[in-house]
DNA sequence: TTATATTTGTCCGTATGTATG
DNA sequence: ACATACATACGGACAAATATA
């Protein structure tokens, strides 16, 4: 989980290539299912954002099914990958 | 540590004002060295705030080296006064 | 040791205001 | 108007540290 460089001028948004980044660390099998993703305030601090955009990239990845998220907890990778329906059991 | 009224609307956030407030207090004497702080939930009674606001102020306060924390105990007011390099020693 | 209360630490959910392109 | 982003704020939940009984 370094902290690639995010470009605010790049077509794609921060929030994007964030998910992005993170969508590829799970791929990559960096981040295993069940297994935390950093948290919002570490992801703000990884890659020099505010919350909101850290929750944007977590709401994509979230929307894919690929993580799923406790309140008061954190996200998780989600066991599937989003193949299904993109909802994540327990 | 009478509660002065915070205003919401002041180009100044609640969370400097709070803590404009607590640095005036201790300089102004009202709160020595290792005396402790009001509690955060104290202080979100006193301003009329919600606990991470309360938190935010301290916050201000401990970067400057004005205060100390310990979990589960409080904050308490440093030794020197944010002075040197704002670090608490024991 | 266990139980309880208080306090701080961490975290997410949500909302508003401001600013930019 | 809309999408994006930042700063700020309120609220709720649970964990960890501390203190006391």
């Amino acid at each position: 989980m370094a902290a690639r460089e995010i470009d605010p001028r790049a077509p794609e948004p921060p929030y994007r290539q964030i998910a992005a980044d993170l969508i590829a660390e799970i791929e990559r099998g960096g981040l295993l299912p069940d297994q935390p993703l950093p948290s919002e305030k570490e992801l703000t601090e990884l890659y020099g954002v505010a919350r909101n955009t850290a929750r944007a990239a977590l709401a994509v990845l979230r929307d894919q099914g690929r993580i799923y998220t406790v309140s008061g907890r954190g996200s998780y990778v989600a066991k599937q990958g989003a193949s299904e329906d993109g909802r994540q059991g327990g």
